[in-house]
DNA sequence: CAAATGATTTTTGTGGATAAAGAACATTTT
DNA sequence: AAAATGTTCTTTATCCACAAAAATCATTTG
């Protein structure tokens, strides 16, 4: 059946404007809840149900009041509120990419599913989802091939990007001086900088700005494929570099400085800088990658 | 629960198989099948003793003799062979590129599986499968919503088409003379100058000649991402060409042309000609999936 | 005794059931 | 009467059941 992860997920979300509020003050309406924290007003009145069941509101027809501050205990752990979909997505990657699988061996869905305890549907899902980065394909009847997070994955994986990145940055230099894009760079320029002040305590804060701003580069294509694509980069990296943490310090501390230079040469509108400044970015992050497979097996 | 129509499809090829032989010739071991027909020797052994049934083999232990030239109504109606997978594609992609669907609605999957008349676990596979091609999106607890085939989706299918396509024929040109890619573009070259000379007559045939010359282009670079994005506009044009048959004669006259001419070029491996053939090639195809669009609404 | 067949076990493909969540309709309140 | 709440109906997320198909194990045969 299904479980009720939204409820407490949007419970807890719930949990978090209170404690802005004081002790006394009212709730707004069900709507208004409902549009502030993206639910249903069906989930909502769960939620303010329970609330006044653990008497942490006063609820009379529209009189929401808050009897007392939200404590620890009254919010549902984190893993809770978590759909079986993303269960699954992170045990499945942790296995991936963390080398647990052989390359070329058939993955079985129950065998999936009573490894993870979950359904075997819910496990098809995922990998019907996941089929379409390129690491799984379907034998029908039979399973899903592990093609495996090998260096020929990683070249075709860094041949694309450089494809869309340079198009990106290429048509971003050519953005009319109004879009609100020139804004947001500065602005990345401006946290770039910052963060290349205090990166030997916060280099672990990286990977967030490295996200937004390839992003934003991605943005300028405003494609579909192309931004569908980042997502996927994403979604590798992300799982990848929880087992490769080495020398994460000097390799951000390079990648900021590459992303300055590309940030200032596409300010100063210089494709062709902005275009060298990319490549040897772009050339780095295929080393880093590359290496990392190598370290891995 | 399960339906048989992987078995039904067995059948009929076997039939196939059996229409070469004689009467009174004897069929190969249970795993020489099995591996021919590329299916597990249990739906072979069912297919056997159905033949049995029908009295059209006799079957003694591993002693299979045939009885009798298979007929007509031996054999499964196509229909049949279908896996629900393959319906709901059908019905789908008719429904969404025939434009029976408003652009930006909500589609929810109980109706679609009353629709299609199939199960729920049918549709939403299928549209997470589907998902991947940027025609709709997720709106979790809600259902998806359908972004349309629409100018933008054209436009946009188009940017990375010519993106990977100019780096396949780059990298075609250099590709060893050993490569067995250079005899397979040659041989194209021989069919299409076959079709041309019978165009007028045999204008419909070009559609898979059309697909076989991209294909072999795509391979050149030898990467997933690229070939999987080939598999996309395939599918599109596949279904989407069903709606307009307007000018198919001109369309394809003109087409075969410039693949000749890109053909040419790269087998005199002139980089620069090839690009320029590919460009003028797929700026007509691009202008012909936009003016069919149009058309459409 | 290796290869083929026969029998059994496991897994996939598909439909269906059900609680949670959303949408729509009805009623109340200001 | 517009907005909020109360109620009911529909759809989604998830699990489970079961026949078809594959995989594996056991037995027979040339």
């Amino acid at each position: 059946m299904k479980r009720n992860n939204r409820y407490k997920d949007i419970h807890n979300r719930c949990l978090d404007q209170i404690r802005q509020l004081p002790t006394g003050a009212e709730l707004p309406t069900e709507s208004k809840l409902s549009e502030e924290l993206e639910a249903s007003r069906t989930t909502i009145r769960a939620v303010l149900s329970h609330l006044a069941e653990i008497e942490l509101i006063d609820w009379q027809g529209r009189k929401k009041t808050i009897l007392r501050k939200p404590l620890k205990r009254d919010y549902f752990v984190s893993e809770e509120t978590r759909s079986t979909h993303q269960i699954v997505e992170q045990a499945f990657m942790e296995n991936i990419l963390g080398g647990h699988f052989d390359v070329g061996v058939l993955l079985n869905e129950s065998e999936l599913a009573r490894q993870f305890d979950v359904s075997t549907s819910a496990v098809r899902e995922f990998l019907i989802r996941f089929s379409r980065f390129g690491l799984i394909e379907k034998a029908p009847n039979r399973g899903w091939i592990l093609k495996g997070f090998t260096q020929k994955f990683a070249l075709e994986l860094s041949d694309v990007r450089e494809l869309f990145e340079q198009r990106s940055v290429r048509l971003f230099v050519n953005l009319p001086a109004r879009d609100e894009a020139w804004q947001a760079l500065t602005h990345l320029q401006q946290e770039h900088l910052a963060l290349q002040a205090r990166l030997q305590q916060d280099y672990l804060q990286f990977s967030n700005l490295d996200n937004r701003f390839h992003k934003l580069i991605y943005s300028a294509s405003d494609n579909r494929f192309i931004n569908d694509f980042y997502d996927l980069i994403t979604i590798i990296f992300h799982y990848h570099y929880r087992w490769n943490k080495k020398d994460e310090l000097e390799r951000n501390t390079a990648a900021v400085a590459q992303h300055l230079d590309i940030i200032q040469a596409l300010i100063d509108k210089d494709e062709e800088q902005a275009l060298a400044a990319c490549k040897v970015h772009l050339a780095q992050a295929r080393q880093t990658l590359l290496s990392s497979i190598d370290w891995e097996k």
